[in-house]
DNA sequence: GCAAAAGTGTTTTGGCTACACCCATGG
DNA sequence: CCATGGGTGTAGCCAAAACACTTTTGC
């Protein structure tokens, strides 16, 4: 990290012309996201290494064709229309480079330091995070420009971007404690154990299953659907749907809710974009989410 | 809320000329600051109310002076800077309305859905919130165009600022519960009751004393100054300091820390505003602070 | 001594951890 | 009948809640 911020110093005293007349000028202002998904670990996988290794982050990420950082790999991205919701340029940006379909897309941080430019327009970037479930990342074809990278192992970033996916990932090891954002990485639908199986790989340790799918059942959020599903070749296991607490008293739930972040109405987000949103979780700003 | 999303909808079908061509405008983009301090309750108040009235967060307002919503209270804001940090103009947008001088700045969120410029420039706001603490708001002078208002009596706001306010508060009061947000609300040193009235003012209900005493100490975060406070005419009490824990291990440290929002060298801010800083919470991104 | 706030002690509870254990299924 | 994962039981620990209690001060 320091030798990042190391580099973009040195960069800058590197005598590019009119520098003083380029960071007076009006800002760009630019959207990314952080796409992350689950990759294929040995969860659903039957062939997998015996040893139970973890499944892992994954995220895709484009390749720069032009100065500055030609050549490195950068965060998918767009510009902001001004007849956009920032979400919907955000899914947009998302939808045209990858096309993924995310299940969680929320505002994570806007970044806009001068020094972020690097001899560019100076440069402001509102950034999203997504999550898409593991099947469709799986499903993913990598092509030339843009490529799937595990969380460990990423390779030479442009700009800040390291900082920025270290925050996601941050910000996601922190919402796995306090909302649904685990089943997201999943299908509709998922058993005890990969639902186990996610929060390892997100906290990035092991978690007693017993205690977990006590403490799971408790929180009354899931409910069984009834199904069996069978992952290896041993007993079936029940499937279960992600259900939120009901609002008894509409008082009470006010004090959770974030009023203007999550209702449908005042997203300003395309009926196209809308369809299968659920807004189910009083922390998710938005959440495009497949069928429910 | 859901007023004021119908009203805004209503003004931009009435016949604005050239919409669409003021929607495909490249955004406009603001800095706008929720600035929060604790108002004159009875906390450090010898002649208040003997009914123990808890105190109440208020915060200092502009009145607009043009259109749209000329004559409404609005948050205090300016314009982007290229050649300043985001926090850096949030400062300046803060200081050149108010001259104040926060004890915490951090940014919000960002809003930018093009049914929020009302007719206007599509308007992207880049909302940060502060925190300063209560002598200096006491000692500040309403005039004609900035005044302060509490919580709970608010005037009629401009855009969606009473959203973005309502947002603001809420981030306070789940952000207390894990750093020290709330002594930036008071001085810089202070008796454990102060900060018992400052938890109670956030969250807006009681909490035990006893309970809220023990647990604030075996936090270890607070040390005694060895000196004693008297606020009304009974016995004095110690007056503690917040002084964050050690890191022992760097590498564990290093799994609660934001790289790159909290170390002064990659904020980009002044020098002049650095001054007296510290970086002593991992959860803050930049917290500029008086004398410590 | 009395009121009021500072500060301490004590019991109970509920959630979480650790880990032992039983059950269902395919081979 | 055994290996493997699904699922349950339970004892211990610790943090927080509730509230009774002692201490220090000014008047």
């Amino acid at each position: 990290m320091a030798a990042v911020s190391r580099y973009q110093r040195k960069k800058h005293g590197m005598g590019f012309g009119n520098v003083s007349e380029r960071r007076s000028a009006p800002p760009q202002v630019g959207v990314s996201v952080v796409i992350l998904a689950l990759g294929p670990g040995d969860a659903g996988n039957s062939g997998a290494s015996p040893d139970a290794a973890r499944s892992q982050l994954w995220m895709p990420l484009v390749k720069r064709v032009r100065q500055p950082f030609m050549g490195c790999w950068a965060l998918p991205g767009g510009h902001l229309r001004a007849d956009r919701s920032l979400e919907q340029s955000a899914f947009e940006a998302l939808e045209s480079t990858t096309a993924l379909h995310p299940r969680y897309l929320e505002q994570l941080y806007t970044f806009g330091d001068p020094d972020r430019s690097h001899g560019g327009l100076p440069m402001v970037s509102i950034v999203y995070w997504a999550l898409v479930e593991q099947s469709e990342a799986t499903a993913f074809e990598d092509g030339d420009n843009v490529r799937w990278f595990p969380e460990d192992d990423l390779p030479r970033l442009a700009f800040d971007h390291r900082t920025i996916i270290e925050y996601a990932l941050e910000r996601l090891r922190s919402k796995i404690e306090y909302s649904d954002v685990a089943t997201r990485l999943l299908g509709p639908t998922f058993t005890l154990r990969q639902l186990h199986d996610v929060y390892e790989a997100i906290a990035g340790q092991s978690i007693d299953l017993a205690n977990f799918r006590r403490k799971m059942l408790a929180s009354g959020d899931l409910e069984d659907t009834g199904m069996k599903r069978r992952e290896g070749r041993q007993r079936p296991a029940a499937v279960y749907r992600y259900v939120p607490e009901e609002s008894v008293n509409p008082a009470t739930r006010a004090v959770f809710e974030r009023p203007g972040f999550h209702t449908s109405d005042r997203t300003g987000m395309a009926a196209e974009h809308r369809r299968n949103t659920t807004h189910d979780d009083a922390l998710a700003p938005l959440i495009p989410s497949a069928q429910r």
